[in-house]
DNA sequence: GCAAATACTTGACTTACTCAAAACCTTTTG
DNA sequence: CAAAAGGTTTTGAGTAAGTCAAGTATTTGC
């Protein structure tokens, strides 16, 4: 297991409680909302206000010990897998979500045909579908 | 010039001057948000409603006329470049966006590593970094 | 142990978008 | 051409997710 107070020191921010209970929901559920963040946050201390768990989840972003990731449709969501540029595998119907390998090998697909002069620091990639119990569904809703 | 109305009638939609309106801003402005897409109708039609634009956006985009792109901080964005399956380049600076052509070829961007018995419809690629002017001012702000 | 810097809480506020019901317009059919 | 049928637009209220600001509390370096 990490450790997390180490970790939150070595990026440069003090440790308090609330961001050991963040860090843990984060890691203990991949891919949560900043409310079911917050919900675990509290059943692991107490209380923690809204506002702490978007200000921390936003510096720890910034930082760089966890990932941000914002779906169309649907709130912003956080891992603690970072660093090795996997992307994602959302479904249209019910929002699950898995991570991928990536598919080309390191990190390849940092590379664009055409970069208009930008410093490019991401590549984010997002396969959207239908898991196999939504395509069962929607293929019962709308037959041929 | 595409002819807007038979596109509309193609896909099964009703002929409406706000429609083609909307069209005409969608094409005009690429990459422009609901609330721009809502002013340049007022401007070519006088009056429409918000939520007229959110409902014909919706469907517009559900039937394949238009592509919808969410990225990350910032509000939906809408163009009319379809089924070529294109990627984006953002700034993290001015949310500045540009078009960027497939790096590897024609649709292979569409296989996923593993597809967890996903139908996977869509790869969506987004390129994050800072636009050149950014890039300078982020430099100047941050001296080394 | 103290001062300075960082973090947390509270509460008001905003933005982008959704929902619902009634009025209206397009299209189809006779 | 008229009228029915059903898609479309308007109006207005409502919501979720996140931001802003000011004051209080905690952590850290000395």
């Amino acid at each position: 297991m990490r450790d997390l107070a180490a970790d939150l020191r070595l990026h440069g921010l003090h440790v308090t409680a609330q961001r050991i209970a963040i860090l843990k929901a984060v890691a203990g559920k991949p891919h949560a909302t900043a409310d079911e963040i917050h919900d675990a946050a509290v059943a692991e201390i107490g209380s923690i206000s809204r506002q702490s768990v978007y200000d921390s989840l936003t510096v720890m972003a910034e930082k760089g010990l966890i990932r941000r990731i914002q779906p169309a449709g649907s709130a912003a969501r956080y891992e603690d897998r970072v660093g090795d540029n996997h992307h994602h595998l959302i479904c249209r119907g019910c929002s699950v979500m898995f991570d991928i390998d990536c598919a080309v090998g390191d990190r390849p697909c940092l590379v664009a045909s055409a970069d208009h002069g930008f410093e490019i620091d991401e590549a984010e990639v997002i396969y959207w579908g239908h898991c196999p119990k939504c395509a069962a569904e929607r293929a019962q809703a709308a037959p041929v």
